[in-house]
DNA sequence: ATAAAAAAGGTGCAAGTGCAACTTGTTAAT
DNA sequence: ATTAACAAGTTGCACTTGCACCTTTTTTAT
């Protein structure tokens, strides 16, 4: 698992952080982090602690978009499109590192080596993120929540290569995460479980289709 | 827009095929480009020509998951997942240039300029097709047609700032992007003109509720 | 230890959607 | 010019889903 800063020394991230003017902002739990930094372009970094993008819809319903971890990277380009209402709030006490996306794709900056890692890094970093959301998509492509269901169970099955797999937050993240409503989703598991396709154990769920 | 080989000379990418150990392919119409190209982890860019990503599901249907024209890239870390069945099939005479992901990620490379730009152009593309991602995924998380298409018309309406949006395919492949049925769609298109929220001329939409 | 809050689990019902099966209109092919 | 193929547009119906509103269980806070 890549993350921004490795391959380089101690020396390397300081010169890299003068080249990129960085700048590092510390938040308190629950504090806006975007759109407080107003920039129109910028990239973040997730320097320590937790924090959570948020989509405000026009009824005021705010949807998370994405969990930001340590080493996790955000900005205009990457997490965020033009064209919504965001909100980014740190979780926890959150310390960000904020670069100006247009010194990121500088041609002058690349005959920095500790440049070149770096963006090297956060090139591996956002196809891992592609992924994730290529991954997503193909769920929410699904007409049916049985289906969602199903493919996620798949999905998840191909990782682990287990018949049995461990959801790793609550039925009602992952309802989010299917884009159903819970209970809805909750009577469909039923049925699965009813017809002998899967069994629930808390947050384990074995596909009982499935014989390896 | 950001090509992939935007800033670099002739005899610059010359030796960054040499670095990458490239190959170019060439495929006919509706001739398999992957997984005829057997690598695990690889990154392609289309040269020249047009050609499909298709899903393929356990039941044999096929989902046009992108469309990748000239300059596009794709690959393991890109375009697909793991986990999933997939087809890249030319719709055109296509030329494809393929990358071992590894040696793009490779610090060993990162000495050459060159290979720094290129990798530098490879991240804003990444970023470009990431942001379009995320709109889709905002628009499938909404659970009902009638959300999705007022998110859609309010995404196309922020780009343009025109009250006024042109659908650039047909209203079967707006249906498909929406993952929601034709006609249901059609008729959810219907209520919403007959409410005057909507005028649809052709692929042309304007926006009534919107007064600039 | 107790209360409060959140998650899990469930159900009836109305509304929305997928699907099949049309008709009509448009585009492409011979 | 005529046919064939495809996109647009429509409708009835069955099924699925969202929603509201419950109860029970688990987790968290005091």
């Amino acid at each position: 698992m890549t993350t921004p800063f490795q391959d380089l020394t101690k020396s390397q991230i300081n010169k890299l952080y003068d080249l990129l003017g960085v700048h590092i902002y510390t938040f308190n739990d629950n504090q806006e982090i975007l759109p407080t930094i107003k920039n129109e372009n910028i990239i973040g970094i997730i320097l320590d602690g937790y924090a959570q993008i948020l989509n405000i819809e026009y009824n005021g319903n705010e949807i998370i978009t994405e969990n930001l971890y340590k080493n996790s990277i955000f900005g205009s380009n990457i997490s965020l499109t033009n064209s919504e209402n965001y909100q980014i709030i740190a979780r926890q006490e959150t310390t960000v590192l904020v670069i100006d996306y247009d010194k990121l794709i500088n041609p002058k900056n690349l005959v920095h080596n500790y440049f070149n890692i770096f963006l090297r890094n956060l090139f591996d970093i956002i196809n891992i993120k592609f992924k994730e959301k290529n991954e997503r998509i193909k769920i929410l492509e699904k007409k049916q929540i049985r289906d969602k269901l199903l493919e996620y169970f798949e999905m998840e099955h191909k990782k682990s290569r287990l018949k049995s797999i461990y959801i790793p937050f609550s039925f009602k993240d992952l309802a989010d995460y299917l884009a159903v409503n819970r209970s809805a989703m909750f009577r469909e598991l039923k049925h699965l479980k009813d017809e002998k396709f899967i069994e629930i154990k808390n947050r384990r769920i074995t596909l009982l289709y499935k014989n390896l």
